[in-house]
DNA sequence: CATGAATGAGGGTTCATTCAT
DNA sequence: TATGAATGAACCCTCATTCAT
């Protein structure tokens, strides 16, 4: 019986107990021994689980994106109008901003380092926006890529200004705001 | 007498040279080396001019914060309506996406590497902050602080989702929408 | 399990066979590599066991000044007269000649960085000092402090003008020299 | 007309003015910009004036050599007995004590760095050391070379040990007791 | 003569990675 | 499996030295 139940659960373990200090630090300042420190391993260990750091990232990145969206965007349902879901999306967004943030990090990082190799990877970059897609739709009740695209721009944008240090921000009031605006702009294309 | 260099333009030239090559590794995956290379001079003289890395990344994005917002937005001006603008901001992006891209990489890697220290030099972002607030609300002809985040996170939200390698984004069409949707908003306002 | 080490036995071992190298050639001058070479090991395992050259240097010294003086001097007992503690000296330091020198390159090595910085460690040189004093009055066969500080000052100084090429001298000269004049001394001092 | 009136006194006083530097850090923690910053004048000018470090420093010894040990002894002139000889030997040491242990620590450096290459240069060594045991014999009153190494080392010897950082040592004390001594032991002979 | 910008080899140190245990 | 000692290339940075002005 070996020590540890499932290798592939344990790695998965690892790789999110490595996401703060990437997303803190930044793939290239961070060293595999800070990471074994912080995940209370050796370097040794770490190596059992990873080949390279390369591909410890690559996997954080992908364990990132299949991140079930569907099950976050739950939070979202059980709202009726487009007013009542922009508010939600607004707490949704305060309550995680944290995460958000280190999300952005990491995923910058991530094509930092693609565009100057073989975009191959990027498979993995696609598939995470067709479902990030597909959740706007869902968040907006309308089946709409240039509505989708504009919704999820405006979302990253305003985690990158929370990023930048720009704490006047509010999520609620954006989002309520966008609510307004999508309301009257829905309303007046029907016309 | 010494040889003769405006020492503070070169420095200023060497910036804006590193800048590519910053925004392509990243901070922490650059070396002083490369650097020095691409610069087509000694890693002595990198140093004659910059105390250290660090530095040298600091004045860089300094060095950003201080190109003139004004001087650029001035491609905005002479539209007389709303959607001429946002039209006339589209076209912008899009001629300017890949120095936006970089723009973008160079200040997330700064953020990166500002909260794992004192934030004071933070002096430098809520200065450039207030600026492209006060530009965006040129642009919309409209002073309202809210608005303006608004229209800043969009904004930024386009470029992220283009650093992201999502091309099938279309500035001027998601600018136009932009357009679409003010109007009718502020309008509705109005009445 | 990993490679079974004595860790902190190596480290002195490693110290002790970095002297004659410091010895040569002067703290300043010395280069990591050199030393890591001289020891057979890489860069990298000379920083596993040391975290600078400034450390190592120190703990050399430290080492250094831990050498059992007692257990040295034992060579010197069994002597009867002063006269033959002289003699015995005197082969002593010709005996030894080699590394006393390099002992007093290191020393003054080491009290050159020290007064650029907190005279703190001097504490080491304090304790080194006092056991020297105690060892002089050993040989002397008396206690009296200015008699030994008369003695060490001898032979530091004979040791000193060997280390400047004088190859001249004669230790054992020199010490018999020594011994009538401290007999012919502490005789005259008791009539 | 030249700026400056005499070379080669201007060199001189330039090495004078080096000479603090290298006793406090070494030749080999010294760094050429340090030496020409401290002389107030460029890198520049100092290689106008010495071809290399190397250089710089063997001509610093080789002046400091050439200081006229005759007539700093003149201090000691005009005594009568050993006894009175032996305190202004004292007095001499006290006052100048800075002085010798920078010149120690000089001299012990340049030692390190003659004995890893060739020896040729000890003819300067070699004739500072016959200086200094006729200056000996000068103070001792007798021409006997053993005697007068006797006096070098020990005086040596007691610059070491304050050079050291023992600060109880009392070179006037020292001193009486070394003349003492001295008498009693010539007397001795006599008889 | 004097300056200080420029150089690039080399210094101290770190790091991803390997491997004996 | 897990460990951490070991490696050496590569990192950031410094230095003696050169040379255009």
């Amino acid at each position: 019986m070996p020590k540890i139940v499932d290798h592939d659960q344990y790695r998965k373990e690892l790789l999110s107990k490595s996401f703060d200090l990437f997303a803190q630090k930044g793939y290239g300042s961070v060293t595999m021994r800070q990471i074994a420190q912080s995940l209370a391993v050796s370097t040794g260990t770490l190596y059992h689980y990873f080949p390279s750091k390369q591909v410890l990232f690559e996997q954080l990145v992908e364990e990132i994106s299949q991140q079930d969206v569907s099950a976050a965007l739950a939070e979202l349902e059980g709202t009726q109008t487009l007013s009542e879901s922009m508010t939600a999306l607004g707490r949704y967004l305060v309550k995680n901003e944290d995460y958000f943030i280190k999300w952005t990090y990491i995923w910058v990082n991530f094509c930092q380092h693609q565009d100057s190799k073989t975009m191959l990877n990027s498979s993995v970059l696609k598939h995470a926006n067709k479902r990030y897609q597909q959740a706007a739709c869902n968040v907006l009740g309308v089946e709409d890529p240039v509505l989708a695209t504009f919704l999820l721009s405006f979302v990253n944008g305003l985690i990158l200004e929370k990023l930048w240090g720009d704490e006047t921000i509010d999520f609620i009031e954006q989002c309520r705001l966008l609510g307004k605006m999508l309301m009257v702009y829905l309303q007046d294309k029907i016309n």
